[in-house]
DNA sequence: TTCTAGATTTGGATCAATCCAAAAGAACAA
DNA sequence: TTGTTCTTTTGGATTGATCCAAATCTAGAA
């Protein structure tokens, strides 16, 4: 709907807090009151200078209130692989959480690289905003929590995290994730596990194998196999047909992420072995993609949605209170059975209701 | 590195133009020239300014220059579903093209809601970015176009659009796209070609039906179907086994986007039919998990990555000229032909080397 | 030496808000 | 009427940069 300019704005362009302070016949002070909301103005004034906003057809300058408040409303998210769909989740979960508090976030892509990192971290800082939200690219140096905590700019790490222990993270626990998914293995009689994955030296990958040692110690499994360095579906498809040349062969496979597993199946069909009978597969993400292969692929659920909403409050609580202690925020994943394991469930397959809507 | 603050600013924490003129022994003006990297400066001055900004530690504040320049080096983007893989990539297109400009973006997502739209869109004037790369939430006044045209704020429509005809656009050829497919087909013998998808009233979707209809009419093809409403993978689950059911099946589907696809899929095999034998099917977008699935898909690439770049490229060369002749950037999909038609390829599956990595 | 054209540099005004201490107004008691 | 307290309102300073017209500083020519 074309809304007709009232007061086709002076020259240049733009109504100001002084011309509604003129039409409504009070003070810039008291209209900047009103705009944020202060209980000190009167009722009837507030309204005045509300009808004066609305003819004038004002548009509130973020940028020059920030000049003087030093808050911007506005938050930087720093991923390192946007085109993966589990961020594209993540980010949609910081977005809902922010757009209920009035911020809104710039969205940085790292590639995984620090150059890039290191850019756009200093980009955000040059545009003054509240807090960061960290994704650390890949060989990150520890120290740049530390160099952020100098520039006192807030910083969530979320996902992975780099640095000396008190420092705010929100993530999923890794290793009780690989813990849930060798239980449900050792359950179903296997004994030769092997682990498929883990891309360079990150918490997110240590936590990994870390849950992958110690639940073969728990059960007693002397067969261990980790094979490092994977983390695409190319190097899934290579490497478990690497591994299941060898004697003994795993049973199982469990893998660190849903894309290695899927080519991990793909690369036992190619053997012509079958996925669930001859070896069985457990990724993890549990991505909406998870249920549609054939089959199905079991997958610990790391709630990525959920990350990204928990995230974003920790970051909220950090602009408001600096100085508090900071906290970690580790969530549960869940073990998502599905047919990869060769437990044919009666279902063939259940599709999950789902938001995820069509491009276009 | 921890870089250990050398003047440690004053005592409320920033140094200003004012703190680096000083140390340099030259005026305000004469530093922000040089941070403007202005010719007028002589090199020895230059050369002085530059030291003392590294000696200080001095951040520019974006804030405050865009408040006098009007120009924030800002750009908000506006997508619907930021959780679909396809909208990653073409994130991360825009991002790259960004980057390289000194630009970053704001990221919003709409979750189709014209409200979420709405207020993003105010958010982001208020926030004085330079422009707007907008994906149309699904039932959007056509007007919104006119309305962003009086806010002078440059916007750049992406995959879909609304309003009148001279707007800035970027997207792909979603009725050649579909063009491709069914030539496809009907060089494999294909008579009875049905259409799975399309949500509703946009442009995109009109584009794709348009599409069929025609090639259809070209081919001289009598059996026409087109199952409107479908747009998730459960939807083509469902109605590929409505549409299997009916006298005479069709031999082939062509489907809105490849999650319909997928769904078609499973159901056909729900059905113990074999898909790509009983019946063919192709998508559209050539997500990462086309070649994936069992058989692969077939799919019409649609380079989400590309068209996020060109639209970043359009939205920038706007900003430069508010007033230049609008342009429509439209690229040419092209089909990715895998397992889905019945075509057996020698190979199995063959995986492309992707910049896709994983999560954690 | 003086003049002039060209290259550099500069200070004051400006952008649009917030902050803050002080002023004005209202309400009520002495 | 005056004083006191509480509620509202206000103007001037401030935030950190850019803009722009004017000032200053070269060189080279006259």
């Amino acid at each position: 709907m074309a809304t007709d300019n009232p007061t086709t704005n002076r020259d240049n362009g733009s109504v100001t807090l002084q011309d509604i302070a003129a039409h409504a016949g009070v003070s810039r002070s008291t209209v900047s009151l009103v705009l944020r909301e202060s209980p000190l103005v009167a009722d009837a004034t507030r309204d005045k200078v509300r009808q004066a906003i609305k003819t004038l057809g004002y548009v509130y300058n973020r940028g020059a209130a920030a000049l003087r408040s030093s808050r911007t409303s506005t938050l930087g998210v720093v991923v390192y692989d946007i085109a993966n769909p589990f961020f594209g989740a993540m980010v949609a979960g910081i977005d809902a959480a922010l757009h209920r508090e009035g911020y809104v976030s710039f969205l940085a892509n790292s590639e995984d690289s620090t150059e890039r990192q290191q850019r756009f971290l200093e980009r955000m800082r040059e545009h003054r905003v509240d807090g960061i939200l960290l994704c650390p690219a890949e060989a990150t140096d520890p120290g740049l929590v530390d160099t952020l905590a100098e520039w006192g700019m807030p910083c969530i790490q979320v996902l992975r995290h780099v640095g000396q222990a008190p420092f705010d993270y929100a993530g999923t626990d890794f290793r009780l994730g690989v813990r849930q998914a060798i239980d449900h293995l050792v359950a179903l009689g296997h004994q030769r596990i092997a682990f498929l994955g883990g891309h360079a030296e990150h918490s997110a990958t240590r936590e990994r194998w870390q849950g992958y040692r110690e639940s073969l110690e728990r059960h007693g499994l002397s067969y261990q196999r980790l094979l490092r360095a994977t983390v695409t579906r190319r190097d899934g498809f290579a490497l478990i047909q690497q591994l299941m040349a060898e004697t003994p062969p795993p049973s199982a496979v469990v893998c660190h992420n849903d894309l290695v597993a899927f080519g991990a199946i793909l690369g036992l069909k190619r053997m012509g072995l079958e996925p669930g009978t001859d070896c069985s597969v457990i990724g993890t993400d549990d991505v909406e993609e998870a249920e549609l292969g054939d089959p199905a692929l079991t997958s610990v659920a790391t709630h990525p949605y959920a990350i990204g909403e928990e995230a974003a409050r920790l970051a909220l609580r950090r602009i408001d209170d600096p100085d508090g202690a900071r906290e970690q925020v580790v969530l549960s994943p869940r073990l998502q059975v599905r047919q990869s394991c060769g437990t044919k469930s009666p279902r063939t397959s259940r599709l999950t209701s789902t938001t995820q809507g069509s491009p276009a």
